[in-house]
DNA sequence: AATAATAGCGGACAATTGTCCGTTTGTCAA
DNA sequence: TTGACAAACGGACAATTGTCCGCTATTATT
């Protein structure tokens, strides 16, 4: 049986990213068209687009080693606070969570428009709800929130839904506009955040 | 002096705005293009794009009597139960605009899109977090919600920090998730934003 | 009415996104 | 080696978005 594959195809793959990588920090993401990438990267459209169908995808890919490691921040900084209270280690993950979402704003904006768009546009299953990142992110909060709920120091509510509505508070243009237009430093968007969203659910700090 | 203007032009942006309205809502927002409504009004592309620099543009424009008649309920609503708790004002505006969106979804959708990818890419005055409906909605909440900080009901939090995470929350394709993929009636959706978001900030409803 | 002046129309044109198909190139069988 | 086969390349092509500029039509003036 005759399967062959070129052995070239996944050197093409890293010369396309790299290419875009260097394209997105020289002229930034938004200025980049996708003609642009293939041609610098010397290689067709139908090349480029055969892997990545919008810039979307392509910073979905180029994200992955960042997310990758702050998959492994919050495994870690989990493990390593597994012992102290879920309010706490709720507080830590979400902390992070804003930090990397304001370190990859240029990215995360890009993603977002192209995936959210295409969702819009067919009904592919390929969706930013769907995406690795958003389910990794949805089950580690759903999970915190569940024993949270499950420990008795919170107020009823759904975890799963939860975790959606505060993904979907910490959009890359609303952490982009609360920073720029409204003058907040990460800091602070972190502190507020965790005062009006967290802590609000857990029964009265001072107990009765 | 000579200032002389068209009294046509009035009358070709009904003309747009009705030829647009109509294809939107026999091929669906999306699937319009923009040349396709120049076409079709037999208008210039520059006469459209005069007006209306992008679909969603278009969208807010033929949103606006929607809008509108929904800021007069909300007002109307907020007139007729002046005298209730302000948590249950709240509750009302929210479950109000919750269904909103949902009837809009569709040219929220396209209006979420245009205003908020542009925003990313230039630095134009004419932006998502400006445009009336934004500030309305944001102006009403932030005044409930100060309201509700200054009689002492609630815990502390940023009146208008919040009103922003909350209509971030409400976010188009947000709410088509929670809807289509996760299977929410728009009733349970109020309620569970409800139970999430809002009445946790409120102090033990059982008072001490 | 005739004229001057300009607001603003309209379609050609440029730029970007996305697709198709003839051709290349690596792999396996003989 | 060589030949056959298909994976996958590349650039031409179509579609959509967005811009520019010559020309028309309306209005104020005489």
């Amino acid at each position: 049986m005759v399967t062959p594959k070129r052995k070239d195809a996944q050197q093409l793959t890293e010369l396309i990213l790299d290419t875009a990588r260097d394209l997105f920090t020289k002229f930034g993401v938004d200025s980049v068209s996708m003609h642009q990438i293939a041609k610098a990267a010397g290689v067709g459209q139908a090349t480029l687009y055969r892997r990545y169908t919008q810039k979307g995808d392509l910073c979905l890919e180029l994200i992955d080693d960042h997310f990758n490691r702050f998959k492994n921040d919050i495994e870690q900084l989990l493990a390593s606070i597994h012992d102290q209270p879920v309010l706490d280690r709720l507080k830590a993950v979400f902390r992070r969570l804003v930090v990397f979402a304001s370190d990859e704003t240029a990215l995360l904006k890009a993603i977002h428009i192209s995936l959210v768009h295409n969702r819009c546009i067919e009904n592919d299953k390929r969706t930013f709800f769907t995406s690795p990142p958003y389910m990794f992110l949805h089950s580690t909060l759903t999970h915190l929130l569940k024993e949270s709920q499950d420990s008795g120091q919170t107020v009823p509510f759904d975890p799963a839904f939860t975790a959606h509505i505060y993904i979907a508070s910490l959009a890359p243009f609303t952490l982009q506009h609360l920073s720029e237009d409204y003058g907040m430093s990460t800091d602070a968007i972190v502190e507020q955040l965790l005062r009006t969203l967290i802590c609000p659910l857990f029964k009265p700090n001072n107990p009765e």
